[in-house]
DNA sequence: TTGAAAGCGGTACCAT
DNA sequence: ATGGTACCGCTTTCAA
């Protein structure tokens, strides 16, 4: 196998311009009928390849996303990756897939090879904080986006996040229904990510009117790490008889441990956790779910940024010419030209929501009449 | 942000020129320290980012490698994929994953991609079958690699593979020990899957000098998605009081089915799985497992990657004078020298074995009195 | 030790 | 409708 076939050989054995070759394979038109056949002949016959590095650099765009998840092993991001890489995929673009093990240097550190591919666009489940990785991608015109979290600092950057109103009221709903007079919201590492935190606030909103301030208990971790035990020790001195936890590897890492303190889950002690995870529903009882419809978010996620390479697209040839120096306050204009016709500056930052929804199962029981 | 930093803003900014920079930037030596210090000076002021796209197409490596998996939802492949890359990273190495959904299309089209980016080499974990996109990806001379499976037809790619033998060994003694007569062997879906059917041939290898030929019993499915139901009723007929599934996907459908029939895991019917997936060890009975070692398999997938794509890199250089057209003959001939010492064609490996080992748990437990 | 210039494989623009 | 060619950003070879 000696070298590789190149747009030249094929022209060649074509017997047609270079540019020929180039306008029939990318669709531009102008090409007798005749012309077509050819080239696609010589395509088939040489098992042509186009360079996809060659052409991004000339077209300026490679019709690839990167994708930064925090642990590509924890199931709810897997599915997340998933469902981006196939939307996008859908949509003829690529995904460079990579975690950040929630660690702020080893995402800086894809983030930057992300920056080096010259990517289109970044989807990002960040870190707890802002990180120079991020401003770096701002500084470079990349298009970002958010997936999942937040982060303080950057609330230019257009989002989409589970909003956890409906599924937790659902929840609290039916363990009210089931007569429990205690509830505790366990919400993981909550003192670290905005999102956990955001849960906690929701949490008491919903659970206040349902079941009186007095009668509910928040309880956070300041690490992903921290034991468990604790804050199930709190949760049942409390009086509570349902939990309700705000982060899956939480409520992993806690079952066994509830299980070795003989509180059996759905019947000792109700239990509903955040995601939709395999382990819950193959688990005995299965457990009840409060869904963020990963997939829907990661189909989201993935139209989202697409929309947003397509502006970034028209936006840079449009403004070349009208903008001044940054052509910042342009590319707003542009967003909002849709629905209003003046100017006015438009509010770009979107935040798209996805409605979670809760899931009964077997682990949302009557109250024990024995008082755990 | 106007324009993107490139190598010729640094030059300038520099005061010395592009080459300067780039032998800066690659380390290769002869630089002053001066013109050292200025280029980096200029380097961090602009913020310059390589444009790796650029980078690869004069040097003709991406330090970039491609993976395939089935699905990155599987537990045991997000694993795998995360071993993977990061094994990749630390050497250098960004990874380009994808899924196959085990389907031969989408397999195929991920190849083309990973071709189309002209990566440096691809590890696959194959669907079922050869496909034109791996014969595609073989014609191309891109270094290639099998994880986890191979297929018929394709004896001469190198591959990294379980060796189910000490996992099966062992869990076939941990349940003889506990008094089981009768063993059945849930293979999931063995007929089409190579790597399933040979744990069927080593099952019975290993289990019937322990349990006599008439005691075990091997049941496959011919699709992923055929229901346990029947072969589980086979087993039961059967008498078998010990089940061995070679598949976890199958093991996690079939656990909820078991306990509906009102089988006891643990109790009424000892369970070993494939795969050390989070589930089994959350699951009570905590599920024994044999586990494939899913980190090391991955690690070592890509450090034979590494091997294959470094050695491709010379041999290129110094095959191009010797081989005259196809040069396959030369490299088969390039494998079997490896035991001769005349040639310096370099010992490539063919199959790399990761031994499996067996981990006890609650699931295996003493033959039940009351015959099931 | 340093700089100039020739490509790598495409795309886009401008002639024809 | 088609072909010629500059050029994307970098590495590499060759001269100075």
């Amino acid at each position: 196998m000696a070298k590789r076939v190149t747009i030249r050989d094929v022209a060649r054995a074509a017997g047609v311009s270079v540019s020929a070759v180039s306008q029939v394979l990318n669709g531009k038109g102008r090409l007798s009928s005749d012309t077509h056949r050819k080239v696609e002949d010589a395509v088939a016959r040489l098992g042509y390849i186009p360079d996809s590095r060659a052409r991004s650099m000339r077209s300026s765009h490679s019709r690839t996303i990167g994708l930064v998840v925090p642990q590509i092993r924890n199931d709810f991001f897997a599915s997340l990756v998933s469902a981006v890489q196939d939307t996008l995929w859908r949509h003829g673009y690529a995904t460079l897939i990579g975690s950040s093990f929630d660690d702020d240097e080893r995402q800086d550190a894809f983030l930057h090879t992300l920056l080096t591919q010259r990517i289109d666009g970044i989807i990002c489940v960040p870190t707890a904080h802002g990180t120079p990785g991020l401003e770096a991608v701002l500084a470079n015109d990349v298009p970002l986006l958010f997936a999942d979290r937040t982060i303080d600092g950057f609330e230019t950057i257009p989002r989409v996040l589970a909003d956890p109103e409906p599924g937790l009221s659902e929840a609290l709903r039916d363990i009210h229904k089931h007569g429990h007079a205690k509830v505790a919201f366990l919400a993981g590492p909550a003192t670290v990510l905005p999102t956990l935190a955001h849960r906690c606030d929701v949490f008491r909103a919903v659970a206040t009117p349902l079941f009186g301030e007095d009668n509910i208990l928040v309880r956070t971790a300041s690490s992903p790490a921290e034991l468990p035990g604790l804050a199930v020790q709190d949760a049942v001195e409390f009086g509570a008889t349902a939990l309700i936890f705000g982060h899956s590897p939480t409520t992993l890492r806690t079952l066994p441990y509830l299980v070795s303190t003989g509180l059996e889950p759905g019947r000792d002690m109700s239990i509903v956790s955040f995601d939709e995870v395999q382990t819950f529903s193959v688990y005995r009882p299965r457990i009840s779910v409060i869904s963020q419809q990963v997939a829907v978010m990661g189909e989201s996620a993935a139209l989202e940024m697409l929309a947003l390479v397509e502006h970034a697209d028209t936006a840079d040839s449009s403004v070349a010419s009208a903008a001044d120096s940054h052509g910042f306050a342009d590319a707003s204009d542009a967003d909002t030209a849709d629905s209003i016709l003046t100017s006015a500056e438009p509010p770009v930052p979107a935040t798209k929501l996805i409605s979670t929804h809760y899931i009964a199962r077997d682990s949302v029981c009557p109250v024990p009449t024995h008082a755990a």
